[in-house]
DNA sequence: CCGCATCCTCGAGGATACTG
DNA sequence: CAGTATCCTCGAGGATGCGG
């Protein structure tokens, strides 16, 4: 309230709602990878290093809900799966590469933030060092 | 690797540090509130609904540490400290508004894919209803 | 190959109480 | 007022094993 209007209660919720979704661990960087064309489970699951199947099922299963991607079986044997971005999968990668490029571009100044920061936290236990 | 040059590992991993430090539960919304100008300790807490003391202060000291706010203590009786954004921390609020407002551009939408998943989903456990 | 079920860990973050 | 310290909960997410 007050003079705070520029993000209130309720566009708060929905951006971090929204933040959820696509700032976790691995959301983004599938929609960035199927930007390129879809892709199999096992070929998602070797591009993004480290995943487990676990998560790898559960997050594309949550973007597919949301609308960011699609899900398109094959009945063949093997079984084969593909996920593509969907258009609307496509349309959330500009705005969230802004921020990515704001991270690239700023990342050396914030390193140096913390260096100066954390020097400064040293600095300020030099005096009770003694135990 | 493979044709995933878009998002490779090494900025995945700045991207998602990034999100990290700014995609959590408060971060955002405390550069939002300080853009409106300096701020307490105390009316940040009021303004900032539901966030705990322990919070507030560790969320606050990650973003000065970044060099996205400042701390200033004024030495009075009782004490008073204010936060404002930096330089740094307002370029950050465009980008991260960006998304914001793609979240609630596509809120409906999303929201209508939720449904009919969701409904489809129940579709396909109609028949083994039964227990 | 695709992916669900189960178990388990670990850390984010809330509640509470206390200080300068 | 502006925190710090301690305890505790709870859910994200990894590891593993099985099934179609």
């Amino acid at each position: 309230m007050e003079r705070f209007c520029a993000l209130d209660e309720e566009q708060a919720e929905l951006f971090r709602s929204i933040l959820g979704r696509v700032g976790d661990k691995w959301s983004m960087m599938l929609i960035g990878m199927l930007q390129q064309g879809p892709y199999r489970f096992t070929e998602l699951k070797r591009m993004t290093r480290g995943i487990s199947s676990r998560m790898l099922t559960f997050t594309l299963r949550q973007l597919e809900r949301d609308g960011l991607v699609t899900r398109t079986v094959y009945a063949e044997i093997p079984p084969r799966v593909e996920y593509a971005a969907t258009e609307l999968g496509s349309t959330l990668v500009g705005p969230v590469m802004a921020v990515a490029e704001w991270a690239s571009q700023h990342q050396r100044e914030i390193v140096r933030f913390r260096e100066a920061y954390d020097a400064a936290q040293d600095d300020a236990g030099d005096t009770p060092r003694v135990r």
